[in-house]
DNA sequence: GCACCTAGGATTGTCAACAATCCGCCTATC
DNA sequence: GATAGGCGGATTGTTGACAATCCTAGGTGC
């Protein structure tokens, strides 16, 4: 909103309700609106400068994204994630990411893993700076690029999907401050199992990050079993 | 639209949009609507009995989806699925089942297998009957059913929608009558292998099923490679 | 004859107002 | 004192009209 870098097309070749579904995606992802809060219509409609119109055209994107919970005549609520939602998100993403590392390696390995050497210097940076959000940030591309490497429009999507979920799910307690060097020493297995071309070893290196971030995850959840 | 079995709650647990969605979906799905045909906002609203403010709120759930192509300023179109595509829903469709199958072994098996013999009698009902409609109906679900059974709401949903994708691709060339036996046959194989807790013959057996109807649909279509 | 420009029609994008519904609180009654 | 009934405020759901944009057809100049 304050400082647009291409004025040549302020607006024209995304739809209003596209730019204001990710504008309040981004707000969920990061924790801005908490989990279970309620979205009242005029008040963002005010607050993003459009109308209820467009606004209520990106709410039921998100609704069908599951962000956003929708009760008839009540309101609009930020979804709030349980214990099996964390396991269930994970869940997804393993068989998802597990199906892109295939695609990747029955193709050009070395290109993704090339691919993957940007997020990892992000993370690299991110672990030396201490700071969390961009370490986040680049776990978030990290992962989003292996399933880009892929091909697949559709894992793409359901990937996409799925981070702002986890994303949700960190957000909710951000203290929890991972240790940064263990997590990038995973993500450089992962990229050198799959430039070598080791897929067995990839596909168990890959459930083994899934099922240590689900644990880390439960094990900073307040009511978790 | 014609005749309504529950007259009870004609509009009222679910909003107007996502019955819209769910109506639009269908007829998409049964190729009512064409690949690439234009969708006009004041003719649809017109048709379904509702304003264009909640038709613009399903179509915008439909993008979402990955039905809808949306241009700006020129319309919204059904999208049109190429060899590419149809490949693609399958390796989709081939990793998020494989995930609901294992998460089913680990758990009921047996109640899943009788779950599953519900489409699986609509099937033996639409071989003998020659109902091809009725046959892809029940294939859709049994699939549905399979994933549902896996107890994941991630997994369910990405699979309705993958679920749809296929009925397109089936709907653009009905008239590539699929063998009914053989078709009964392999899901049936399928049950048996999950009732009886056959792990590696099971995911065998689903990867070869997606295999064959890959080849089927492409076999059909025009301009396969 | 061909290319460019312009007017027309139609469609989408957006907005502000109206109507229906629900929640919380207050009051009257048992 | 507790509960049933009703009222007020707020929010969502829906509608119709207005404005911006794009494609097509026709005309004009070269």
């Amino acid at each position: 909103m304050s400082t647009e870098v291409s004025d040549l097309e302020p607006v024209s070749r995304r739809s209003t309700a596209e730019i204001v579904a990710d504008r309040i995606r981004t707000a969920i992802m990061r924790g801005t609106f908490a989990p279970g809060a309620q979205l009242g219509e005029v008040d963002l409609a005010g607050r993003l400068g459009v109308s209820r119109g467009p606004l209520r055209e990106a709410m039921q994107r998100l609704v069908a994204e599951g962000l956003l919970r929708s009760e008839r005549h009540r309101g609009l609520f930020v979804r709030e994630l349980g214990p099996d939602d964390v396991r269930d998100v994970y869940l997804a993403r393993t068989a998802v990411e597990r199906a892109a590392a295939l695609q990747v390696l029955a193709g050009d390995r070395a290109a993704a893993a090339v691919a993957l050497e940007i997020p990892l210097g992000a993370m690299r940076a991110a672990a030396a700076a201490g700071d969390a959000v961009a370490l986040a940030d680049a776990d978030h591309d990290f992962h989003a690029a292996l399933v880009a490497a892929s091909g697949s429009p559709r894992l793409r999507r359901m990937t996409d999907g799925l981070l702002v979920e986890t994303r949700m799910c960190l957000a909710a307690f951000q203290q929890t401050a991972p240790p940064a060097p263990e997590l990038l020493a995973e993500h450089e297995l992962l990229r050198d199992a799959l430039r070598d071309g080791r897929t067995e070893l990839l596909l168990d290196r890959l459930a083994a990050h899934m099922d240590e971030a689900v644990a880390r995850i439960l094990a900073a959840m307040p009511g978790a079993a």
